[in-house]
This record gives structure tokens, C-alpha cells and sequence, in this order.
DNA sequence: TTTCTCATGTAACGCGTTACATGATTAC
DNA sequence: GTAATCATGTAACGCGTTACATGAGAAA
């Protein structure tokens, strides 16, 4: 605990190289890593990946190793070097950030007091039908295995946690769409306006 | 419910407008409205904000009065039209979006197998505090009044909720990580490597 | 004397996204 | 015949950020 606290910030370059830390990869490889990935959350555009990984080679994180193969295209595989290891080492001990929520449906509930009754629950149902299936799609996802590293325990129950995490995540904003709406619908005590259409009932 | 069902996207022109559907602002509050907020997740900084209303304005979807000001630099007042309002409801009843989150401190974990015990424990403690002393700052903000509409019992009720969501995220996050630094520190069944100082006891 | 608040703006830059380009093979 | 997969890349663009510029009055 003597040394520098690397104060870096994140980028994708450090995302790269802890896939990379894990085993080799091509950049097409690491472009399908980041799509399907949640907790990895950058989109896996090639521009992104491709560039990221010229700058890791000229760093000398990382070594390139050219595989032709046959009917096929040649692809690059890239491998972390000592010098990638010690810089990912570093950046993990960096001080850790918060968060980012970005919730936009927030930012619509903040103006949907316009809205009547009915087109209000209508909103919430929808919310909350779209929290429902993300929680199904991350459970799913969280149940394949062989998609993580699990070199030591320690490991494997890491990135349990990292995909519970997640999970619960949208397991809490559910709940909280749930308490909005039976709150919403308690409050409103005039007649409503218009038979709201009742989608995503109880489950 | 006959109308064209907008499925704009987000824009911090949207959160604009919704700001002026309260009550009249100049540039300089929006701003400090967006950078004291959560919600708003925007930074608030001057280039976006002057930007867009410009456009806004452009658009007649507000108006703007030059207000001079002994002592003090002249201001634009800009104020919300009834195009501005239409297109303020249309789109908040387009399609909700899940909220994004991004964790950096996920992608650290990911790799943190390379630490020792204690490193790891200070890691999680590192992170655990800062995520309680975040919840007393977003408890505080969701205290003071008067930074919300009220026109209604049902929308002073969404603004408490919003709030809360955050609050509840923040909340919820901090279980997570409590929860995996008991298991962490359970799951090491060597001896520790070195004496880990321990940060933010029991709260 | 220096810094803060009020108030509006511009410049430069970086990150991330979509879309485009190529080209062979395999599946429907 | 059409589309998807494998595989690497480039071009163009937009959004958002920091930093800079101005300028007066008030507070430290």
C-alpha cells in the first residue's frame, strides 16, 4: 500500500485489456464480448474497438499476432503483456466511482401530471412491463455459464455478483414502479377519464 | 388516446421545456437547476444549455424576453409557448426507455482477483462509504422543498418518488455491497497478507 | 486584492454512435 | 438468390465536456 494510487480515470482501453487478462482475443471477438455484455457497457462498435486496440499495441500492453486461416479471413489476435497486467493491476486499485443512473422514464414522470388517470397508469404499466422483461433477459444472461472467468472461487463468486448486481438493479426499480402505481391509482379520486387499458397485470 | 404516439428520443431540449412548463427561466437557472439535480443528469454546463435554446427558440416552442437589470447583467427570461407545451406532452407519453447503469466500479471488480484479501476489503470499504455518504447527500437534496412543482397533491406525490428512486438505487447498492464484502472476507480462508485498514465501520 | 456571483456566450476537443466499405463462405 | 457470419477497418457526425472570454458589482 506504498505505492502510486493511479487516480485514472476509465476508459474502454481498460475494459479491453481485462478481457484481455482473461485469455486472448481478436477484435471481433472483443466487439461481441461488449454487445452482449451489460456490466461491459459500451455499445462494441468496430470503430471504438479497433482503435483501442492500435493504441494498446503502440503502448505495449499488448502483443498482435496475425493467424491466417483458410476460407476464412485472417484475423489478429491480441495477447496482454507484463506491462498490461501491471497497468490493469494498477487501475483496478484506483479510487472507485459511483454509479451513473440515467434513468430518461424519470425525467417523463417529472411532466406526466398533465397526463389523466388512465393515460398515467397506462405510462407506469408500460415502465414497469419493460422492467419485468430486462430482469428475465439479465437472469438469463446471469444463468449461462462459461461467459466468465472463474480462475480461483474468488473469482467465480465475483462475477456472480457482478451479474446479481445488475439483477437487482431492476429487481429495485421495479418494486419502486410498483409502489408508484398502486400509489397513483390510491390517489386519484375523481372518476376517470377514460377506460385505461389494463396491459401487464398482476404477476 | 387517437393521437400519433411520439417516439422521440431524449434530448436535454425535452428536460428544458419541462423546466419552463413550471415557470419561466433564464439560461444562468437552468443551468444551476441542472447542476444541482440528479435527475437532470446533465452537467449543466453553458455551451448545451445557451445552445438549446436557441434552438427552442427557433422552434417557437418558447419565447424570450430581454429583461435589463440595474447592477447587473441583462438576462433572457425564456418562457414556454403552447407549441412548446403540445410537443412537452406529446413526448412524455412516448415509449419509456430502461434506465442506464453504468458502473465503472462493476468492470474494476471484474478484475480484482488479482488483489490480496485485505486490498480487496479496502477496495469494497473504499466504495461502500462512498455510496453511504452519496445516500445522506440525495436524502438531504429530496428534503429541502421548493425545488419542485407542486401544482397538484399528484405531482408534489411524483416528485417525492423520483426523488425516492434515486435515494432507493443508492440504497439498493449499498446492500449489494455489503453483502459481497461479508461474503468476501468469509470466502478467504488463508491468512491475510497484511492488516487492511478498516474504513467506515458498522453504520 | 482577490475571489465569488451574476449572466451570456464561443472554441476546441474527445468519446461514442451509426453508417459505410470490402470480401469470402455458409446457411436458408 | 438472399442473407447471415466472419473479420477488419474508415468516414461522418452529434452530443457532451472542459476551458476560455467578457465584464460589472459584491464580498472576503
Amino acid at each position: 500500500m506504498h505505492g502510486a494510487k493511479g487516480d485514472e480515470t476509465m476508459t474502454i482501453q481498460h475494459a479491453i485489456l481485462g478481457l484481455l487478462s482473461w485469455r486472448p482475443f481478436s477484435g471481433y471477438d472483443l466487439k461481441k464480448a461488449f454487445a452482449e455484455s451489460t456490466v461491459f457497457y459500451w455499445s462494441g462498435n468496430s470503430n471504438q474497438i479497433y482503435k483501442a486496440l492500435v493504441q494498446l499495441h503502440q503502448d505495449g500492453l499488448v502483443t498482435q499476432e496475425i493467424q491466417h486461416q483458410e476460407s476464412l479471413p485472417t484475423k489478429k489476435i491480441y495477447t496482454i503483456t507484463e506491462a498490461g497486467r501491471a497497468a490493469l493491476e494498477q487501475w483496478v486499485l484506483a479510487a472507485p466511482e459511483l454509479p451513473e443512473f440515467r434513468s430518461t422514464f424519470l425525467v417523463q414522470l417529472a411532466w406526466a401530471d398533465t397526463l389523466d388517470a388512465g393515460s398515467l397508469d397506462a405510462l407506469l404499466g408500460t415502465y414497469e412491463e419493460e422492467v419485468r422483461v430486462q430482469i428475465l433477459m439479465q437472469q438469463e444472461k446471469a444463468r449461462r455459464p462459461a461467459a466468465a472467468p472463474a480462475r480461483t472461487p474468488r473469482e467465480a463468486y465475483l462475477w456472480t455478483m457482478i451479474s446479481q448486481n445488475v439483477v437487482s438493479a431492476y429487481e429495485n426499480e421495479l418494486r419502486w414502479v410498483r409502489d408508484v402505481r398502486a400509489d397513483v391509482g390510491a390517489l386519484t379520486t375523481g372518476p376517470s377519464v377514460s377506460g385505461a387499458p389494463d396491459e401487464g397485470g398482476a404477476v
